[in-house]
RNA sequence: GGGGGCGUAGCUCAGCUGGUUAGAGCGCCGGCCUGUCACGCCGGAGGUCGCGGGUUCGAGUCCCGUCGCUCCCGCCA
């Protein structure tokens, strides 16, 4: 017999199904034992009376443990009694797959690290489950959107045989009689893509960094979410495609999930309204100033992360709510050597972060595809060419104009969700201190 | 890497100023229970108080060290 799901069980009232699923819940009564049921679908409730004596499947019934995985058949029938729907499964036949030890190791309740180390069990909670069909959904309507557009999907390699951005720290792999390093960003690869004239193309995929960074909003390795467009007059273009490609993804997040989102995580997924608001990075520390925000940095400085937080706040306080920002025109001396400066100030460039309630979900610019200029800057930034002479030479030979951001999908996910950590909504994390399961 | 917090039963926690056999709820095991639905009732098992050292007549409690976790900052997505 096939199986049957537990959602689908209101449609077969008076048939016999199969199902299969974990063991919820047992009580075991004197006259009758009930079996709730769950499955990926929901929740069942499985009836037997018991005999006198107990029968073999009664007994079978009262072996059974919490979690355990089994198999039963039954015949479907409505009963007011159920709480669960007002419906259940007359038990006929119970197959026990797999028994599960009587005590769990994990609850519900558990602090994050615990459940981390069995996250197995942890990822069988219905909400947990949620979070992984909103990734889908998600990623889904992203590529919805790109496809619409034109767009390529790119895979790059992870392996790299030199140190590529500044600054950033890489994981050195042996790599046969050498070192290879973990990429940390796809950014040289999606702008060989622009010089290999493929126009606008994404990537969805693993990025690794070395920052023992314990917070818990940073893992060592995480999904990146890359786009990169040509022929773009400057990052307001890159900044035009994001939010209308967001709010496409809202939307679908919204129709799909958004009533069990709210009932699940009480939290409400709103499309955001275009255009986002725009700010620049000098502006936005005006304005945190004028507002009495304490430690504000200095002009050559990055927002730190209460500012960041300050300063989401006070935009939706004067932009009727909205929830994001960018951020714009940062100063040359936080961005890496491939962010196009501005024409008639070269200490600026024309970059961009987004701001999502308070926490960075991307960092963006047009890139610098003039090879001279590109060069000029590199040295200006100290950066060693020699090993990423490969790169350069990508803007020798007829590079178009473009630009493109890196976005955090665990980021957006979590803010989405309501989760207070990108480990919540990480299939299985991967930090400084945690590299099992 | 810097700073704060935490580590007591399978899980979540309580243990005040150091003082007898270390507690609770949930879970687990056993029994009882005419349909339960967070079932209920009765009983029971279960603890090197993270680890090591010290102070003290006496340490879960105080001190030092160490390990682990966690959050914030730095770094970033």
């Amino acid at each position: 017999m096939a199986r049957t799901l537990i959602a689908d069980l209101e449609s077969k009232v008076g048939e016999s199904v199969r199902l299969r699923g974990w063991v919820n819940a047992v009580r075991d009564q004197k006259r009758m034992q009930f079996l709730i049921l769950r499955d990926e679908t929901g929740l069942a409730q499985v009836v037997l009376e018991k005999a006198d004596p107990p029968s073999a499947l009664n007994q079978l019934l009262s072996e059974l443990t919490p979690e355990s995985a089994v198999t039963i058949t039954g015949s479907v029938a409505a009963d007011e009694r159920v709480k669960l729907g007002g419906i259940e499964l007359r038990l006929e036949t119970l197959e026990i797959d797999s028994l599960a030890e009587p005590e769990l190791p994990v609850t519900p309740e558990s602090a994050l690290d615990k459940r981390m180390d069995w996250r197995f069990i942890d990822l069988r909670r219905p909400d947990r489950r949620l979070i992984f069909e909103v990734q889908s959904t998600v990623e889904h309507a992203m590529r919805e959107h790109w496809r619409n557009q034109g767009f390529i999907e790119l895979h790059t390699p992870k392996f790299m045989g030199s140190a590529s951005e500044s600054g950033a720290e890489l994981f050195k792999v042996e790599y046969f009689e050498r070192t290879a390093y973990l990429a940390q960003s796809p950014q040289f690869y999606k702008q060989m893509a622009m010089a290999g004239g493929f126009g606008k193309v994404f990537e969805v995929g693993p990025v690794f960094r070395a920052n023992p960074s314990f917070t818990s909003r940073h893992d060592t390795e995480f999904t990146s979410v890359d786009v990169e467009i040509s022929w773009v007059e400057s990052h307001e273009d890159v900044m035009a495609f994001e939010e209308a490609w967001l709010a496409h993804v809202f939307a679908v997040v919204a129709a799909e999930h958004g009533e069990e989102i709210r009932e699940t995580f009480g939290v409400e997924v709103t499309v955001p309204s275009l255009p986002f608001p725009r700010i620049t990075l000098a502006e936005a520390k005006e304005l945190l100033r004028a507002r009495g925000h304490e430690h504000v940095p200095g002009p050559d400085d990055d927002l730190d992360p209460p500012s960041e937080r300050a300063l989401s706040a006070i935009i939706a306080e004067e932009r009727g709510g909205h929830e994001f920002a960018f951020v714009t025109d940062y100063p040359t001396s936080v961005r890496p050597f491939y962010h196009m400066r501005h024409p008639h100030d070269p200490t600026l460039t024309r970059s961009f972060d987004l701001l999502w309630r308070g926490i960075e979900i991307t960092t963006g610019a047009q890139r610098e595809h003039r090879y001279d200029t590109l060069l000029e800057q590199a040295r200006d930034k100290r950066v060693e060419v020699e090993p990423i002479q490969y790169y350069l030479d990508f803007f020798r030979y007829g590079a178009p104009p473009h630009g493109g951001f890196g976005f955090g999908l665990t980021r957006l996910l979590m803010q989405m969700l309501g989760q207070d950590n990108v480990r919540e909504v990480t299939f299985l994390y991967r930090g400084p201190n945690r590299l099992e399961p």
